[in-house]
DNA sequence: ATCATCCTACGAAGACCCTCGTTGACATCC
DNA sequence: GGATGTCAACGAGGGTCTTCGTAGGATGAT
């Protein structure tokens, strides 16, 4: 075995499962204190550990803080788009065999949309389209 | 702490990093022996390994086994698309506000597909529009 | 028979993840 | 001043994940 698959080697913008939770809500919100993420995380997470997973984070170069009175004020270094990017791109290869339209219709399958949001969906295909004409 | 806040409970059809990496070939091959498994992913991994992590997912019901020779042939009891389904569900809600929209804008933005592709892309629209209106 | 090879099985090691308890700083209220 | 509340910091504990070493069985070649 190689030294770099012993020690396991995180590609960037991959978070944990507490990480995600903790990221989604500062993306939401744009910034937040841990009290702040911490409510809207729900009570069932310790402040402590709302705290240390945002130090974790900062380690990491996810997150950074400014000092807003007593407290600390943590804002997003990541983008979602970022991070939703590489999400895809790995279950996009890892279950639906690199397909993006098997990816699109189990996406379909499992939610009921408005003609609207079908509608806003298309349109989005449309400039994509436009988009590689124009090269 | 909630006692199922501490032992991490696991959502159906969510799969950790290795297990992935190996649902992942079953599912492209159909199945595989610890060998075949093995050879697709690299000579990086061990072969203990990938033995350990297939008995483990044996353990969680997502494969099973038939003897064949001496080895065992797995076959994955988990269908892609239902992992699949988990996974969107989760990447969506957490880092695109639960809006499938911003979702496919991503996806397009991060890979260039061709006109046939987004052809088809449109189809499955299409046809999810359809059922709707049946309803 | 002996050896090499290929297989499963099992257990332990070490990294990682997430949790919280405790401490100490600072502010506010009585 | 003392009690109370909020905050960051740190460290430890316990679970999970992934890795492999080792053992033991079966098969086939020499």
């Amino acid at each position: 075995m190689t030294d770099e698959s012993a020690g396991r080697r995180r590609e960037p913008n991959r978070f944990t499962h507490r990480e995600l939770d903790i990221m989604s809500v500062l993306w939401r919100q744009g910034s937040g204190t841990v009290a702040e993420v911490r409510d809207v995380l729900g009570e069932d997470v310790g402040y402590t550990t709302v705290l240390k997973m945002l130090q974790i984070l900062e380690g990491k170069n996810a997150v950074r803080h400014e000092k807003e009175g007593r407290a600390h004020r943590y804002y997003p270094l990541v983008a979602s788009a970022d991070a939703g990017g590489s999400a895809l791109r790995r279950v996009m290869n890892k279950i639906f065999h690199g397909s993006a339209e098997l990816l699109l219709a189990t996406l379909v399958e499992n939610r009921e949309f408005t003609d609207e949001e079908i509608e806003r969906m298309r349109s989005i295909l449309d400039r994509a389209q436009e988009k590689e004409e124009d090269r």
